[in-house]
RNA sequence: GGGCAGUUACCAGAGUGGACAAAUGGGGCUGACUGUAACUCAGCUGGCUACGCCUUCGGUGGUUCGAAUCCAUCACUGCCCA
């Protein structure tokens, strides 16, 4: 894998870069959807490569490890194969099913213990097995195994579970490094910089993780929990550290002004999985701001869903047959709704990118931040 | 014409003398959702000058300190017999 960084901004710290893999190119500021068990729900790949315009996808080791399992995956011949994704991918860990089925998992030092949510079966997962199971999924970027600490952790757990963390780091390290990608595409390994919202351990974290020369990094652990401030702050404490020559990836975020906010703090890459829950949920993320369908006050809208939007769907449909389709629990809403939202994120970082090229970041976001944030 | 069963909030449907503005579902309204245990979850859903008050359980009239609940009667609905 190889960064190339192409512009900054002049006023802020927002970068346009590109990320090669041997599946392609990912040019950065990039959004990835979530596809966490091989598919991004409700959105097929055509959709996603011509609509959408996504560069590169997720999926989850933890998820994918249950269900189809690692025979299925590695006799499809990795996940791209797999789902006809044949563009870059990226698997998280399985990091933050330990914060996230938290309630089903015991930790030690080995690692996590997880009791399927499936099933109720045990499984376990330590830094050298996430590594070999990413292996086997074959993405071109895969993630350490971390704990992903909550955001409302004192600060001795934060610390004890960032020292995790780091020895957890070291070894999947070192596994990394001893085995291959099956498939003869190359993989590269990011690190997960925790720490929680104290600042001496973010620091630490950061300088430690800068010092390893990994492709690239990520920043994990925010936006679970504390304050928004404190989570900009600690992506500018890290970003203040972390390599400029290497893409920065912040994890599991967020909203478009979260994105927005990160990206002048140096942040180049983003997931989440908002634009597809939440349109599931009903939730329209537009350039005007942010639409409940399920209210009433759209009955009888029959305005496209957004008026130069970013995909197809916005004009073929209107605000009021979307309502009704989520409204009447209709599968083709959810579809509208997913495709819609993911093109709209897409849409977002590609026109902040724009701007970052043509030297206007700062005069473009302010303006941009008020409209997307406006609740309709 | 006779017999039986029934009529409860937007719908369905509990409740059968006081703890009832009335269970529960559905529908509706409003929120939430950030490396997906999520087509999920939460609150509200008679009115008001709102820790209290007012009007409701087919209509009317009774019994009772007190009635959605008991009695009488009328209306309507369903099933059965002629």
């Amino acid at each position: 894998m190889d960064f190339k960084l192409i512009n900054t901004d002049p006023k802020s710290n927002a970068r346009a870069g590109v990320i090669t893999t041997d599946h392609g190119d990912v040019e950065t500021p990039i959004f990835m959807p979530v596809g966490t068990v091989g598919s991004v729900k409700a959105v097929h790949i055509n959709e996603l490569k011509e609509d959408i315009k996504a560069q590169i996808i997720l999926g989850n080791t933890y998820h994918l490890y249950l269900r189809p399992g690692l025979e299925v995956l590695k006799g499809a011949g990795g996940l791209h194969k797999f789902n006809s994704w044949n563009k870059p991918m990226l698997t998280d860990s399985g990091g933050f099913q330990v914060f996230s089925l938290s309630e089903n998992r015991k930790l030690s030092e080995e690692g996590a213990e997880f009791r399927s949510h499936i099933d109720g079966s045990k499984h376990f997962f330590s830094p050298e097995k996430a590594i070999d199971i990413q292996r086997i999924i074959g993405a071109d970027i895969i993630m350490a195994f971390d704990e992903c600490t909550p955001g409302d952790a004192d600060y001795a757990y934060a610390k004890r579970s960032l020292e995790l963390t780091e020895r957890w780091l070291n070894r999947c390290i070192s596994r990394f490094d001893e085995t291959e990608c099956p498939y003869g595409h190359s993989q590269a390994l990011f690190p997960i910089v925790q720490g929680c919202v104290y600042p001496d351990l973010r620091k630490r974290a950061a300088e430690n993780i800068a010092s390893l020369g990994a492709d690239g990094n990520a920043i994990g652990g925010l936006a679970v929990g504390e304050p928004t401030e404190k989570m900009y702050e600690m992506v500018e404490l890290v970003n203040d550290i972390l390599p400029k020559d290497k893409p920065r990836y912040l994890m599991g975020v967020g909203k478009p002004e979260n994105m927005l906010e990160a990206i002048e703090r140096g942040v180049d890459m983003f997931d989440c999985i908002m634009p597809t829950r939440n349109g599931r949920n009903g939730q329209i993320f537009t350039k005007q701001g942010v639409i409940n369908m399920r209210n009433e006050r759209w009955k009888n809208d029959f305005s496209p869903i957004e008026e130069d939007g970013a995909s197809f769907v916005d004009t073929l449909y209107s605000k009021a047959y979307l309502r009704h389709l989520i409204m009447s629990n209709e599968i083709l809403g959810l579809q509208i709704a997913s495709i819609h939202n993911l093109a709209f994120y897409i849409w977002l970082i590609s026109e902040a990118r724009k701007h970052i090229i043509a030297g206007d970041f700062s005069d473009w976001k302010p303006n941009i931040l008020e409209n997307v944030t406006r609740r309709l």
